[in-house]
DNA sequence: AAGAGTCTCAACCGCGGGGGA
DNA sequence: CTCCCCCGCGGTTGAGACTCT
């Protein structure tokens, strides 16, 4: 059972890289270019799995990363991104020139989870933790001793960080909590503007040729029959990205899934 | 000064998806 | 269509650094 192994682990090297190591991969990656991390390994003379090169290079060595601390301006637009993108966090990381989706995730975990947590904001749903509180409603397979459990709790929102109680459950297999409430924020925000036309979220952040393009710039040139949702949902509707009209992510319409 | 506790972040692990055979 | 290989991603770990008592 179970996967094999990504690699030789008898004959690897784990842990630290040493100097040494580094620069046998800088010089590699220089003369053949990045890919083909399975092989890079023995051809570059490495006792490594090409995983470990290649997390190596793209998180610490990479000639391009900018190194230091974030800045209040990146915090901001990683939290913004966030709130969008969920724990993407290759997509943030394409966003941010010189950052790694590592060293974000990281950056979000001890820096930025705790600031939103002090601004009285869950860092998961990136609401007020007390409003989240109101117009929840759970419906849960569990037992209804747990239930009444988070409706004792000072915030009544289910977490990881709340010590729910484990009752016995009716279905054992099975746990499924589904919540329904209305979207968070009814007003739309402010979409972008260059040049007197007005860019959909999608297009500020980027993404050509979108579906999910609203203001038809990023989709310029390709045929708009094709799109259902985006086609009929944008005109004056504020943002459709990735299908979510709303222009706020709302995880809690996802965590059923 | 030293031990305990906490924090940070580089590195590892396992899984899912894409693409070629 | 299926299988297999490889890559890339997100979650987790743990060693070292730092802070507190």
């Amino acid at each position: 059972m179970g996967r094999s192994p990504c690699c030789e682990k008898a004959h690897t090297n784990k842990g630290a890289w040493t100097k040494e190591e580094d620069d046998r991969l800088i010089a590699y990656i220089r003369a053949h270019g990045e890919g083909c991390w399975r092989s890079l390994p023995k051809a570059a003379g490495l006792l490594r799995c090409g995983k470990s090169c290649r997390l190596r290079w793209i998180n610490y060595l990479r000639p391009d990363l900018k190194r230091g601390n974030f800045t209040e301006e990146e915090d901001e637009f990683i939290i913004k991104l966030h709130s969008l993108l969920g724990n993407k966090w290759s997509l943030i990381a394409g966003k941010l020139p010189g950052r790694t989706d590592n060293e974000i995730k990281n950056y979000w975990n001890t820096h930025i989870r705790r600031k939103l947590l002090n601004r009285g904001i869950d860092p998961a749903t990136h609401r007020p933790l007390n409003e989240a509180a109101q117009d929840v409603t759970t419906i849960s397979f569990s037992g209804a001793k747990e239930e009444k459990e988070k409706v004792n709790s000072p915030s009544g929102f289910v977490n990881k960080d709340e010590k729910i109680i484990p009752v016995q459950e009716r279905c054992p297999d099975l746990n499924l909590d589904l919540r329904i409430s209305p979207p968070c924020d009814q007003t739309q925000p402010e979409p972008l503007k260059t040049g007197g036309r007005t860019l959909c979220f999608v297009c500020s952040l980027g993404v050509k040729n979108s579906k999910d393009c609203s203001c038809n710039i990023g989709t310029a040139g390709s045929s708009s029959s094709n799109s259902t949702s985006s086609s009929n949902s944008n005109s004056n509707s504020g943002y459709d990205f990735l299908g979510l009209k709303t222009g706020f992510w709302d995880y809690r319409s996802l965590e059923m899934e």
